[in-house]
DNA sequence: AACGCACTACGTACGTTGTACGTAACTACG
DNA sequence: CGTAGTTACGTACAACGTACGTAGTGCGTT
């Protein structure tokens, strides 16, 4: 009897080799790798068990030795692209940390573009995971209010980046799989608006649009939204 | 030839009644409240296109006439759900507007707990979507910043209460098709989470966690979160 | 040394999904 | 009045996650 799947089941806590039986052909980081380059490459909904278990290079069914399922690769991807994550030595100004730790954040989520879809519902209990929640729990040190001030920050800079990041990304990731391009849905999106806010029941909107503004610096508004957050944080004097 | 299915449709652009044909036997509302009551009784899972006939009474493919792709099914019920939105007229004090408009889009939430999964690609397109966006310009009227800054307001407001509740409602709506329940999920996840902190990696996770700080106010987190981010919008003196 | 069991590997098969396509009935416009 | 455009819907297909059964493998115990 080989599958133990009909109990709630957390991956991490499963050993990744017990003793008995064939040696695995294969490691989590062999399989996470293996997603993440088909995602990277393909798109979140190109990576299905039969994909990744071709990309790896074995029968479709192998992978549920060493994932329950498929939610659970999507754990092992998640965990693997957070631990590109940089994690450095605090040095006591928390501020410039959390923006330090924005702006990796975001990074990572240009190069992965698929991981704030995987994001939404907190999967932080992988181990990198708590490295880097660890990590900013210490860079935090300086800042003199309790822990769960704490993570009530470090909650909301994460959702504020992936916000913005999936806001940023917009139908790119959406996209990939439909048969026209990005340019040519976004056109399309545009002129219908275009149209409604030309009726005039939109005031606001239309002089919203109006207000010539030049292009938009996309990290210039993640900046100030960063910024704007941890305001709501800085000690009272 | 029925379907036109090839190309890149915005939903709203295309008219619900032309002349010619048979009358339809349904409108967008009652396909739109079909959607809902089945996502609100049974999870978004078990929208499916068939089940959704099934609600109205009619043949699977009917409802292509209708809805091209099921994408736009999903806006559909966006839209459905963004009109139960109260709006009122402005009067004046645009901080307590927003935090008005952010618990009313968090008791939204509540009430249909499948609309934060919608909501990730911006979908402010829909007529009632459209109707709010306005409604929120009207009431930061008073606030003396030019439009590209309000409308950072509403995009980071939006963020900020579609994360909160997506965590407030966590696993919610996620189980809703697993076969346990969900305190036996967190039970499984607590626990293991409790053991990787006793192996003393994570000291200050471990003081986190043993900070007493009595029962979390879910409702008080938020609205200090909303608090925060309005924080960063007061005008300079 | 040898036995047995827990594990790996994987082919087959089932149920479910979105939706392309073809056909038949119907109605407004020329 | 025809005819073009529309609605209605049954059939069918490709792709998905994954349950299940079987065969093979090698560690732990005797």
């Amino acid at each position: 009897m080989a599958g133990r799947a009909a109990e709630p089941e957390v991956i991490w806590a499963r050993p990744e080799r017990t003793g008995r039986g064939p040696r695995p052909a294969y490691t989590r980081a062999d399989i996470a790798a293996a997603a993440v380059r088909i995602a990277d490459a393909e798109g979140l909904d190109a990576v299905t068990m039969r994909r990744v278990a071709a990309e790896l290079g074995c029968g479709t069914m192998s992978l549920y030795n060493y994932v329950p399922r498929k939610e659970d690769l999507y754990e092992l991807m998640v965990d693997a692209v957070a631990g590109e994550h940089e994690l450095w030595e605090p040095d006591g100004d928390w501020r410039a940390a959390m923006v330090r730790v924005a702006h990796q954040s975001r990074a990572l989520m240009h190069r992965h573009p698929w991981l704030p879809r995987l994001m939404s519902p907190v999967y932080g209990f992988s181990p990198s995971s708590l490295r880097y929640l660890e990590h900013c729990l210490a860079c935090l040190d300086p800042l003199p209010a309790p822990y769960g001030t704490k993570l009530e920050l470090i909650a909301m800079l994460n959702g504020i980046v992936t916000t913005y990041v999936t806001n940023e990304l917009a139908t790119a990731e959406r996209t990939r799989s439909l048969p026209w391009s990005q340019e040519r849905e976004n056109a399309i999106r545009i002129a219908y608006l275009g149209g409604r806010i030309a009726t005039g029941e939109y005031p606001r909107m239309a002089a919203a649009f109006a207000e010539d503004a030049g292009p938009i610096d996309l990290e210039a508004v993640f900046e100030r939204a960063i910024g704007r957050m941890l305001d709501g944080f800085e000690p009272r004097p």
